[in-house]
Parts: structure tokens; sequence; C-alpha cells
RNA sequence: UGGGGAAUAGUGUAACGGCAGCACGACUGACUCUGGAUCAGUUAGUCUAGGUUCAAAUCCUAGUUCCCCAGCCA
């Protein structure tokens, strides 16, 4: 029998099938890039995150389209920090963010970048503009600059710093680095258009004054560089081919285009694609954030959190949130992916690596009458089905058994299948038996035992006489079980769009109460014991599981992954 | 009432003037020592109204609906 867990898959084979896997608007305009020889066919992408939070569901799907990309172009793919705000970013967001990078199975090896790193540049090419009487310093309050950019309809008023000189703009500035003016009291702003109908160019702030110790420059620098003023020069400095983005970016192209324009530096083409969202969860950080301080969840990788580290923790492997990623597509239009594609994708990928093992997660205890007392067999199992290579492994056998709660009942409507009264069913890899008894607690009327009876004939599951049985159950020997705590775990919310509320409502109040259901005294196989944490195995019948990091060797806990297909709950379902 | 985007089965996504296809879901059936997997099948779509054309999801015109933008956030 194997001990080691299948390691997180990174055999890419089937990651995106260039023979079925349709070429998006962004591949489109490669290939056209490619053909015009716009680059010379180089393709250079990036993964930009801020390091002010935690990796999602929705940032894997911009690291498979970036990676991705310049893997099948035969390109580069940069991990560049876009850390330009020190007051919201820190060292724990990169160590967590290059750990989740990494566990998808990407590697950026020496393409390591920060914007922080760039902000002398930054500062020289912000004195260029100035000199060329494109930028200037504005004394104006946040509150004033507010005012004078007008609205959506209505244009805006120019800054009465707006024509300094340019020596004026330039010690200004200067005096600004040297950290001479408090927080906000000035700002470099370039010089556009005042009346123009997309607001990002009505002379946007490039700098602010901001006197923060920034987790990689400390306090060499109390000026931060704007988004806006420093994403399109990095990804210039970088040689960006095409610079991904999502939707929300669109009104600033223009901006990042004509800094690179002013510039006169290479200009790489910014695209925008729908960022990901996902049916019953939430994507975005802030709310996540709430989720988590509020005590909803544990913390960011609670298994129920669309977090990387969260899908990491409820058994997701890097191959199957690789192959999500291929399936959904990449387009322009805003849409909402059924979780239900993803959980397809995660039972497709397990289904061919998992172990399967017997556990039952609701014991009923059941008594083999005619077995001798102390007698225990070891029988054959197979370990996977879909991969004859992974051989077989002995579980014991043995008078008294668990079998499944769920799998019994006194009094079975028409398509119940399973054990009742009378009726005989197969137990896996074992032997027929047939219900002759129900046992019950006089006080309570639960049903605390069964007692049956097996045919020796049936050893290993099959009947000499060729005799058929509508079932067959999974089942753990008392004598040997391994008690283990067992996490199910269902969607954080109950409405396919959390945010779908109503006035003075929020999307808290569509908080999934069921979402985890702990059950202390499962009963599992005793090749179970002792797994590491993320060991992903099939319960056969029930789902997939992988051991979670609160496992201890004398009491495994395990996650529920995601349930196997369950054709009988959708026929009790429908029954209601 | 400004500007920028987007509308194709329930959900996604192709088709780029020439047979509307694929996946997930749902539903049948076959098979099965997992009511799993697998296999076979069914279901269901071009936002609306005009126009151009032999031919329109695709081009044109008008409309409708949805998303983004008024941070010294990214």
């Amino acid at each position: 029998m194997t001990t080691t867990p299948p390691s997180p898959n990174n055999d890419r084979s089937d990651d995106r099938n260039q023979t079925t896997a349709p070429v998006d608007f962004i591949r489109q305009i490669i290939n056209e890039d490619n053909r015009t020889g716009k680059h010379a066919g180089r393709v250079h992408t990036r993964f930009p995150p801020e390091p002010n939070g935690y990796l999602h569901i929705g940032h894997a799907k911009s690291i498979c389209l970036n990676f991705g990309i310049a893997a099948e172009y035969g390109g580069l793919c940069n991990l560049r920090f876009d850390d330009t705000n020190p007051t919201k970013e820190e060292q724990e967001y990169i160590d967590s963010i290059k750990e989740d990078v990494r566990w998808l199975g990407f590697d950026w090896e020496d393409r390591e970048f920060y914007a922080s790193d760039y902000f002398e540049q930054l500062y020289r090419w912000a004195v260029q503009l100035i000199r060329a009487g494109k930028a200037f310093v504005c004394d104006l309050t946040a509150d004033q600059i507010r005012e004078h950019r007008g609205t959506l309809t209505e244009p805006g008023k120019e800054s009465p710093h707006r024509n300094r000189t340019v020596e004026e703009n330039l010690a200004l500035f200067e005096r600004m680095r040297q950290g001479e003016f408090p927080d906000g009291s000035r700002t470099l702003r370039a010089k556009i258009d005042m009346a123009h109908p997309n607001l990002n160019l009505r002379d946007p702030v490039m700098y602010r004054i901001l006197h923060a110790s920034h987790h990689r420059t400390g306090d060499r620098w109390c000026i931060y560089p704007m988004y806006d003023w420093t994403h399109g020069q990095s990804d210039s400095i970088e040689q960006i081919t095409h610079s991904i983005c999502t939707l929300e970016f669109e009104n600033h192209r223009p901006l990042y285009d004509w800094f690179v324009r002013e510039l006169g530096i290479f200009a790489p083409r910014q695209i925008e694609f729908a960022r990901l969202n996902l049916t019953y969860t939430i994507m975005s950080k802030r709310k996540l954030l709430r989720l988590v301080q509020e005590g909803h969840v544990s913390g960011w990788n609670d298994p129920r959190m669309p977090t990387i580290g969260g899908l990491r923790r409820r058994g997701y492997t890097p191959a199957a949130i690789r192959a999500f990623c291929s399936r959904i597509g990449i387009a322009k239009t805003e849409s909402t992916i059924d979780v239900q594609l993803l959980e397809y994708c995660v039972r497709e990928d397990l289904n061919r690596v998992a172990p399967r093992a017997m556990a039952v997660l609701r014991p009923l205890r059941v008594v083999i009458t005619n077995y001798p007392d102390d007698q225990v067999e070891q029988l054959d199992a197979i370990n996977n089905p879909e991969d004859p290579e992974a051989g077989t492994r002995q579980v014991p056998f043995s008078k008294v058994l668990y079998i499944e709660r769920d799998d019994f009942m006194e009094d079975p409507p028409k398509k119940f299948f399973r054990l009742a009264p009378g009726r005989e069913v197969r137990l896996r890899y074992a032997y027929f038996i047939t219900c002759q008894e129900v046992v019950k607690d006089p006080a309570t009327g639960e049903i605390i035992e069964l007692r049956c009876t097996y045919d020796p004939a049936t050893r290993g599951g099959d009947a000499p006489d060729g005799r058929k049985v509508k079932a067959t159950l999974h089942w753990v020997a008392a004598s040997h079980a391994v008690e283990a705590e067992v996490r199910l775990y269902d969607h954080l919310f109950t409405q396919p769009d959390p945010d779908d509320v109503r006035e003075g409502q929020d999307f808290t109040v569509h908080l999934n109460p069921a979402s985890l259901e702990v059950l202390e005294h499962c009963q599992v196989e005793p090749g179970l014991a002792g797994k590491p944490p993320e060991y992903c195995c099939q319960f056969e019948r029930l789902g997939y599981f992988c051991v979670d990091a609160d496992s201890t060797p004398d009491r495994p806990v395990f996650n529920r992954t995601v349930t196997l297909k369950d054709t009988w709950a959708k026929i009790q379902k429908k029954g209601q």
C-alpha cells in the first residue's frame, strides 16, 4: 500500500489542448502581432498583484492567462509586485502570493520585479515631464482637487497652480521629495485637459506625499507614484509586449498610452478582459476581509474561502484549478461562472489520481451473527479503478462492522436499493449480507444495531450461483477502525449571487448557516491513519476528502473537497 | 444629461458574410462490486426593430438592457 500523497499535479498535458481550446480575443491579438512582426515574434506578459492581500481564484484566472500565454508562445511572464502604496502593503502578502503562484504550478525564475525598484527612474521621468511642461506641482487639497475635477457631465476647472514655471515646479517637486511638506499638502499632476470627457485625463495626480515607511524601500521616499503613473512605465521598462488587465482599467488605457507616448519609451499594449465571478461566493477582497474579521470563517485559508489558500486546504489540486481556468474562457463579457464547473474540474482530476478508501461518516453498527467471533480476514481492495498501476491494498473484515446510517432504511421507498430488513446487499470487496434484525434503543426508538447474516460463498464480493444484488455498501471493521473528525463543507452562501440583496442589507444575509458541518465520530479504514496534511483520497461513494492541517497522528481530520455525484440524493430531492 | 465597454441555450464560450458548434448543468437509457467513473442520447440560444445582401450572430441605422469612471487606492 502506498503511503505517499499524490503530489500537487504538475502534469500540464491536459491544461490547454491546442486542438480544442478556442483562441480567445487576446490570443488573436497576439497572433496578429506575430503575423505583422510587431515585436519580432516576442511575447512578454506579466502578473502584477498589489501585495495588499491574499490571492483568490479570480487571480488564478489571470495567472493562468499570463503565464499560459507566455508558455504557449515561447515567451516570458514576469511576476511583478505593484507596491506603490506603502500604507496597504506588507511583506507577508508578497510571501503568500509567491507561494500561491508556485503552488499553482507556475515558475517566474528570476523574473521577479517590484514597482518600487523603479521609483528612481519614475522620479527622473517625472522631472522630464515637468521640463516638457507636461506636469506641475499642485497645492490644492484632496477636497479641492475633487471640486475642481468637475463631474461626469460637467468639465472641471483648472488648478490655479497649473501654470507655474518649469523652474518653480522643478524646485517644488525636489522639495516634495526632500520631505519639506506634510502629507497631502501637494501633488504632482500631469497637465492634460480639465475638460476631457474621460475623468482620468483631467490632470491626474502622479505623486502624492506620504511620510510612510515602505516594506521594501523603507524611509527612502516620502513621495509615492500613483498606479497610473507607474504601471505603464513598469511594463515598458520590462519590455512587456501585452499588458493584460481587467475591464475596470479600460478607462485608464488612454492615460497609460499618454504617459508612455509623452515619455517616448517602449509602448506595451494594454488589453482588458472580464474578471472571474463565481456563483455562491464573493471575490471582493474587501468583502472577504469582512468574512474573516467578523468570524464567519476561520481565516483566509478557511476551506470555504475562494482564496488559493482556502481552495488548497479544501483539497483542490493545482491541475483542477488550471483546467478550470482553461475551460471558462477569456472574453470581455462580464459573466458569472457556475461553481458546478469548478466542482466538475476537481472531480475530474481527483477521479484520475485520488486513491480510494472506505470511511463511514455516520456509523451504524452491524453484527454478522454467523461470522466467527474472533476471526479477522484481510480482503483485497482496489486502490483506484481508474489507474491499474495504483495497485491494491488489504482491508480487515471482522464480525462487527460499521456501515453508513444512510445506507439502511427500515421502510425503504421504491428506488432505495440499499440495505433494508430481509434484503441482501454486498459489502464492497467482502461478502453479501442479509439484514435479519433491527435493534432499537427501547427509550428513543433509534436504530442502534443491525443483525445480519453473511454468505461465506460470496467472499470477495461475487456469488458463485450468479445471483445479483442491487447495492454495494462501503464499510469499516469496528475492531480495526480509526476514529476521525470529518468536516463537511457546502457553499458559503445560499444565493447564487450573494450581492443580490434588498435595500439596507448586505451580502452577509445570504451566508449559509450550514456551510460547515463537523462530524466527530467517523470511522475510517486503518490505512488512513497518519496521512500527511493535503493527502487527497476518495471516500468511496461519498466524495473526495483531504487531510487537514489540524490532523494529528491519533486523530485524523479530513475536509470534504467535493461530494461524488449522487444520483440517490437527486432522487430524494425530487421526491420532496 | 458625459465618456468608455458588453449583449449567442439555464451558465459559460466558439463561429469574424456561407450548415449556430463545444463544455458544464438538467433529463433519458446502457453498463457497473462506488447510485462514482464510462458510454449513448435528449433538452435548449443569436437583446429589440428596421436596413444592406443570393446569404447576417457577423455589416449599417435606431433603440433597449447591463457594467465601469468623479481616490492624493490598485
